[in-house]
RNA sequence: GGGAGCAUAGCUCAGCUGGUUCAGAGCAUCUGCCUUACAAGCAGAGGGUCCGCGGUUCGAACCCGUGUGCUCCCA
């Protein structure tokens, strides 16, 4: 077969994941094994893959993938969530498109429209996962609008009512004026903004024309003022107690009231009132007794109440009354303020405190075991730092907002008689019900019930999810549930902490009574070279997709794995791509090498030259493998593929193939090659969880596979405890090999020149183990053994061995071997002085630790000898 | 205002329980090589006031205090 030049991505990628998914790989089903269980942190099903995903499914799959290898029965359930006011707004959009308009539309056309939205791109997302090659059991894909979905949420509101934790009520809520909807405290995004602090002034009612200054952010808010509010203890304005004054523009006659709510050093020490646009104003509102003016409609314009600019919105009446309260002689100054402005998480419009009836969840008790669950490690947190916010939060939890202005969604299970009469049930046959028992006489007259016009909170439904996707509603203790549930790790993001970490654990132990998941992971964000987060409105954030068909899936995935140390934020740079691109190039074309010995093996040659290579590769297989295990264990995903690249590239690549490799056209011992091909497997068994495609690839082209022989269900090996000395001696060749070549360098010898090496050691067995394989890496013609010094050679020195470089061609430099001895003389004095302190100080030698006193007197042992060896050398030069 | 975290090479980060010749890795940089797997490469090298100050200790990048700068979460 001819190879490519190249690893051929878009080919292998397309390959693969077809025959992963054909021979079942991805599909779970219960059996003897222990699970490993993932559930997908639902996309949006509006959304589009973007580097977050990357990020955040990149470390599912490696997870995945290596439990498969361990011999877990894995199973990772993709989904995606409904995303009401998301969805709702694709939909509209639709409609508009076809000159339809959502108002005019009954509600169960809206629905259709919007379900045929879905079926239509609903599906996009998961698509994209499986070009990043995500190994997802797809036949339990699962939505959460899904007719069973819908009836778990509907039965949870059912239950929580019951246990009178969900009730009905008006607050002020987080208005979002473009989707139209409340939202709850999550979903509000806090940012510094520029503003202007505007200094109005009213008109006192008095027999003299006096005036009280306040200063505002909002002026058009001053339409519904209801008082203005002074500190009690204010000495400017004590003689203001019981007056009145008048709003500018529309002369209202509000009093002016006292609270020590009021911060005298802000502004004025004066605050208007508005109780219907405010949630501190509306407090104080409650407290003296304020009527509430409502000015603002609910997509932003003023009211009617306003009186004024009726119709108008919000931003443009603050221009306007702005200039409006100028030509009055009402604006005293205004000044460039900056302040939190909270805006919509998903439509980026300014939020709106609004007054309004809105279903509520309390969450005091069942934040109770979830809490302890997370504290007490029942439930692990990495990095453990989160532990600490998720406590903030859950300690200070607030009722919970769950209805929505919407109609893609599950609709609220409360029916409304004409009286007002509350009917919450599982379905409308038993509202029904409910009501001619409790009221025959009404329900005789009048049998129409009215439904709940509102929505649930998207998150209301995806706080079932890991329950859920195994169909906990309809079949409760069903053994997909028993086996999966809980399920291993979730790998999520700290943003959404609250929004859905925290609430799963709650709904976890309220219906399952048991905790969600054993761990959850938290990735980083990803940012930009500069720090930014990546975000759409920036725009600062690659095309995923155009990224992997350029640069490969696998490259793609090593650049995000490679710069996300754990629990850190990512800052992604594309040109990191670079690397990993690189390094499936290194991969290929070592395979390309071996590959190439194949047709060359020689069943009559021993190898005994190189075994030394082999014994010390399969060290520090061993030994990065152990090494590697304990780093998946701890999530430290990025620095085990640091190792397992170094591996590959510097222990394989650059030692190791260079160790074994045969002279050009010569025949390799087929022992050699058969243990070579052995030990590159177990390198593509380490790599693949980071890079499925390529190694799955090199796999199958280094032998002929059997049907089922797969690396991606191929188990891991049990390594033995590496042989330490074989990785000392391994270390050692390589101190000599560098020595050496560093030397020739410095002395101009040039790459081709041959050299003759003499060496002066008391560790000859050592020597005679990689003669072969030194003379080769340093072009050596000849190696020989001297107990003198050679004269006429460069000498060099490496720990207590002396070598002498003889070289025909070479221009023998002493000053510059004189300088570098003479320079570690001095380094290795100044060491031993150090050393000394410590052996000499009485403290140290009864505080510290035998073993650390006895390195300390073998490190000044070693030093000693060092220096000897050196300074024999250099009385030669 | 409340809480959390970070500061180590030009960049991104390791450095675990204070003690290996401890100041590390990758990338970037410099020098030399078109050596038959790979120039997307090979070989070699240089590069640091471990943020400042103070303390604990025989010993501090690591522990404590404090200052400065930055980031995030919550109100």
């Amino acid at each position: 077969m001819e190879l490519s030049k190249n690893f051929q991505h878009n080919e292998a990628e397309q390959k693969w994941y077809a025959h992963w998914n054909g021979a079942g790989y991805f599909k779970s089903e219960p059996d003897d094994r222990p699970p490993y269980t993932v559930v997908v942190p639902p996309p949006n099903v509006t959304g589009v893959l973007h580097m977050g995903h990357a990020l955040n499914d990149t470390v599912q799959d490696i997870l995945i993938r290596r439990a498969k290898m361990l011999g877990y029965n894995t199973c990772w359930v993709p989904g995606t969530d409904h995303a009401s006011i998301a969805t709702e707004a694709k939909v509209v959009n639709m409609l508009r498109e076809r000159g339809i308009d959502k108002k005019t539309l009954p509600r169960d056309e809206f629905m259709t429209y919007a379900w045929e939205w879905k079926e239509k791109y609903g599906g996009i997302i998961l698509k994209q996962l499986e070009k990043l090659g995500c190994a997802l059991d797809w036949e339990r894909t699962a939505f959460t609008m899904d007719e069973d979905y819908y009836a778990s949420v509907i039965r949870v509101f059912n239950e929580l009512y019951e246990k009178g934790l969900i009730y009905r009520g008006v607050k002020m809520i987080n208005w979002d004026p473009k989707a139209k909807t409340a939202l709850s405290d999550e979903e509000v995004i806090h940012r510094q903004t520029n503003s202007k602090l505007y200094y109005v002034r009213y008109r006192i009612d008095s027999e003299t024309e006096e005036y009280i200054t306040v200063a505002t952010v909002r002026p058009e808010t001053i339409l519904g003022d209801t008082a203005v509010c002074v500190h009690p203890e204010d000495g400017r304005y004590a003689h203001l107690a019981g007056k009145y004054c008048f709003v500018p523009l529309i002369n209202r006659r509000v009093p002016i009231i006292f609270d020590d709510y009021i911060d005298k050093e802000f502004g004025t020490g004066a605050l208007k009132v508005t109780p219907a646009h405010d949630i501190n104003d509306y407090n104080l509102g409650l407290k003296h007794g304020l009527p509430v003016v409502d000015t603002l409609n609910e997509d932003g314009t003023m009211s009617e109440a306003a009186q004024l600019y009726v119709g108008q919105d919000r931003f443009a009446v603050r221009k306007k009354i702005v200039e409006d309260l100028r030509d009055a002689g009402n604006l005293v100054k205004e000044e460039d303020y900056s302040n939190q402005v909270g805006f919509s998480e998903r439509t980026d419009v300014v939020i709106e405190p609004r007054l309004s009836m809105q279903w509520w969840c309390n969450m005091q008790e069942m934040a109770k075991p979830a809490l302890d669950a997370v504290m007490n490690d029942e439930i692990e947190f990495h990095p453990a730092k989160f532990k600490n916010t998720y406590r903030h939060w859950m300690g200070n939890i607030k009722d919970w907002c769950i209805s929505r202005q919407l109609w893609w969604g599950q609709r609220i299970p409360a029916w409304y008689d004409m009286e007002g009469g509350l009917y919450v049930a599982k379905t409308s046959e038993e509202a029904h019900t409910a009501y001619k028992t409790k009221k025959p006489e009404l329900a005789a007259k009048h049998p129409e019930l009215r439904q709940d016009d509102d929505v649930l909170d998207t998150w209301f439904s995806s706080w079932l999810w890991p329950m859920e996707v195994f169909n906990w509603n309809k079949q409760p203790g069903n053994k997909d549930l028993e086996y999966y549930y809980p399920t291993n790790t979730l790998v999520t993001a700290p943003e959404i902490i609250f929004f859905w970490v925290a609430r799963m654990i709650m709904a976890g132990y309220e219906f399952m009574g048991k905790k969600p998941f054993d761990k959850v992971y938290f990735t980083g964000i990803v940012r930009d070279k500069q720090g930014r987060k990546m975000s759409k409105s920036l725009g600062n954030s690659p095309d995923l997709l155009q990224m992997i068909k350029d640069n490969g899936a696998d490259a793609v995935r090593f650049s995000v794995m490679i710069s996300s140390p754990a629990g850190n934020d990512l800052l992604f740079d594309e040109s990191q791509l670079e690397q990993g691109r690189n390094f499936c190039n290194k991969m290929w074309n070592a395979m390309k090498l071996v590959k190439g010995w194949e047709s060359r093996c020689s069943d009559e040659l021993d190898g005994n030259q190189v075994r030394f290579a082999l014994d010390w590769m399969d060290a520090r297989l061993a030994a990065v493998s152990q090494e590697v295990t304990e780093m998946i264990k701890e999530f430290r995903l990025s620095e085990a593929l640091k190792t397992i690249y170094s591996l590959i590239w510097n222990d394989f690549c650059s030692w190791y193939l260079e160790w074994v490799k045969p002279g050009m056209e010569q025949p390799i011992s087929a022992h050699v090659y058969k243990r070579t091909i052995a030990i590159y497997e177990q390198l593509l068994q380490l790599a693949h969880p980071y890079l499925p495609f390529i190694t799955e690839d090199i796999y199958h082209i280094l032998s002929e596979r059997g049907l089922g022989d797969d690396l991606i269900v191929r188990q891991l090996p049990l390594y033995e405890t590496p042989n330490a000395e074989t990785l000392k001696e391994g270390a050692m060749l390589q101190e000599i090999i560098t020595a050496v070549r560093d030397t020739r360098i410095k002395n101009q010898l040039k790459p081709k020149d041959t050299v003759k090496l003499w060496i002066d050691t008391d560790h000859h067995a050592f020597y005679e183990g990689v003669q072969d394989i030194l003379r080769r890496q340093v072009n050596a013609e000849h190696i020989g053994y001297t107990k003198e010094p050679k004269q006429g050679c460069i000498s060099l020195v490496v720990q207590t061995d002396k070598l002498y470089i003889e070289a025909a061609s070479a221009t023998i430099d002493t000053t510059v071997q004189r300088e570098q001895m003479e320079k570690e003389v001095i380094y290795l004095k100044g060491f031993i002085v150090s050393v000394d302190k410590k052996l000499d100080n009485v403290k140290f030698v009864q505080n510290a630790k035998p073993e650390v006193i006895e390195n300390e007197r073998k490190k000044r042992a070693d030093a000693v000898a060092k220096i000897q060896t050196l300074e024999e050398s250099l009385s030669l030069i």
